[in-house]
DNA sequence: CTGAAAGCGCTTACAG
DNA sequence: CTGAAAGCGCTTACAG
């Protein structure tokens, strides 16, 4: 089968192929009646658009990038879900990938976005991210959109939750209930996000006049599998806090399973607090107390600003964009066993 | 800032554009002094290569569909993450969608797939698919891959778990702990899985000489929530069952947190099982029991497969193939209560 | 309202 | 081992 394009159709109808091309995309330029019979022999004889062949002429592409952590990870997926909602309606093809915070591979891919001419990308940038690399991307045409994670240096716009007033409130709801031993589960101060959440941790606990002592501080799990884990850590602990405070709901489900698995009850014996309110944050056993972190709300003001600047209806400069996040109490948090 | 192509690094070093493209992509025919030249300049001025002309020209992409129901789902995830390992391996990128079984939105992405001239596409088909789709993309020079689900009448080889093998699995194991009442949790029998694994579950029972009642078929829920939800219908049950054969481990969870909910103890008061054997499956409160379904041979072997027919090392006909699924057995299944 | 022609940046025979 | 030339399939001034 010979291979279709413009000008077979042009050819086919006794009109040039720059008519078929207008025509095809709805130019007022083209008198109705060669509009439609072009694209109803368009239609008929099953012709496919050649992306490549456009986009190499016009340089735009329909591709816009998309870099996470990890897709899997239920938080990043509720962004995608909005950015890919917010994208679907524009009609922009969007190329997805994870980078494992490994900063080689994020760097690969967005060389790739460069090799494919993308026309945009919304990231959540790796751990260490060198601002070298944001540049290159920016010099070489790539506009950028930080969701979650920012990277400093670099001249970009950043759409997150307001981590260290959320993490206030998760907080604050525990020392009003009376809580005064409370320690925090996982978390890296290697990225924007864990330092402002240590630090609105900290911050409250001091407002409070309560200590906080270092071996409170159990860094590193970020999964429900290592929440898990932390568990056995956490109830081995000296002056045992009676609440903890996680660094989201992944941790928090997996710390109160491993609470579980222990023998002692999760919001009775030990109140935990989650942070992103999940799907499953509602469903788990007991319901997660957790700080709604505003996810839908990210991905798709971050993919909005991102369009507005392809359609050059506005520029990015390197602002920052809090959303407010809001605490939502559920059944794993209530006074202290001692305080009962 | 001018952009830079093959002709720019020519024109510095004194070479054609046919020297510089062939010295990039370290070709023999080229001097080794000349290579070295050429590489060396391109890396200094920050050359990147355009794909898109690339691809015009070559009509190859470097560019793979994947297609899913749903790539936040972990069932889902699991084989994405065998096909990125393996797709990245040979330097493919992957081109990644949700359908959410709307056929509207997969005829879409295949359509952009085409546009794109998308070396192949690996699939978990939606729900009521035309073959007619297949066949369009298959004529566009679209090869196919199905993963975990199938396309009647479309000549396409399919990688997926056996699953009437595998929940007959887990009702056997069941049936084996003296449980005579066991429900089927979850599912559709618009797909090819779903009529398998309801077909496994039928017989098993049947082998065993125990009767199925189709109130014991709750149809529907494939999400953690609504397995949650499930559970009062299941609970309402008249003759309540023992035990339930869940769909997948998100079912199986959901189930077992509305089991908690309402005061009974999964494991101990309901036997409960999965499908799938996700990582969460054995930090769930109790361990869940499940059947390992081969997601990572899934999603490698059809990598593979297609990687192959791309490389011309293969050609794909209609084949089936079947991964052998293992029970996992842990705590959410033990004796009938009746039988202690 | 329509057509002829140039050009986007590559790769591939072909000639030397 | 290297170069000149054609062509992949579009879109966009430009001319009429």
């Amino acid at each position: 089968m010979q291979k279709i394009k413009l000008s077979t159709i042009g050819e086919a109808l006794g009109v040039s192929t720059a008519t078929v091309s207008l025509a095809l995309r709805d130019s007022p330029l083209v008198a109705d009646a060669t509009r439609e019979k072009v694209k109803a022999y368009a239609l008929e004889i099953g012709y496919i658009y050649n992306r490549r062949a456009a986009s190499l002429r016009t340089s735009k592409s329909g591709i816009i990038g998309v870099v996470v952590h990890d897709i899997m990870n239920p938080f990043y997926a509720e962004i995608l879900r909005a950015i890919e909602i917010e994208l679907d309606r524009s009609g922009q093809t969007f190329l997805l990938s994870n980078h494992y915070d490994s900063v080689d591979k994020q760097r690969a891919f967005l060389e790739t976005l460069m090799q494919l001419g993308a026309d945009g990308v919304i990231m959540s940038p790796a751990i260490d991210t060198p601002p070298g690399d944001i540049e290159l991307g920016i010099k070489n045409g790539l506009p950028f959109v930080f969701v979650a994670r920012s990277v400093d240096g670099a001249d970009v716009p950043v759409f997150r939750g307001d981590d260290a007033y959320g993490i206030g409130l998760a907080t604050n709801h525990l020392i009003s209930l009376g809580h005064e031993r409370i320690a925090m589960i996982g978390g890296t101060d290697k990225t924007s996000t864990g330092r402002d959440r240590y630090r609105g941790y900290v911050e409250a606990m001091a407002r409070a006049g309560l200590k906080v002592r270092p071996q409170w501080r159990i860094a590193g799990p970020r999964t429900k599998a290592a929440g898990f884990e932390a568990a056995s850590a956490f109830l081995a602990l000296r002056d045992k806090p009676t609440a903890a405070v996680c660094w989201n709901d992944m941790v928090a489900i997996g710390l109160m399973n491993g609470i579980a698995r222990a023998g002692l009850t999760p919001g009775v014996d030990i109140s935990v607090t989650g942070y992103d309110d999940l799907e499953e944050a509602s469903i788990a056993t007991p319901a997660l107390t957790t700080v709604w972190n505003g996810q839908r709300d990210v991905g798709r003001q971050a993919a909005r600003a991102l369009l507005d600047r392809i359609e050059g209806k506005r520029s990015l400069g390197g602002h920052l964009e809090l959303i407010k996040p809001e605490l939502h109490v559920r059944q794993s948090t209530s006074q202290p066993p001692e305080n009962r």
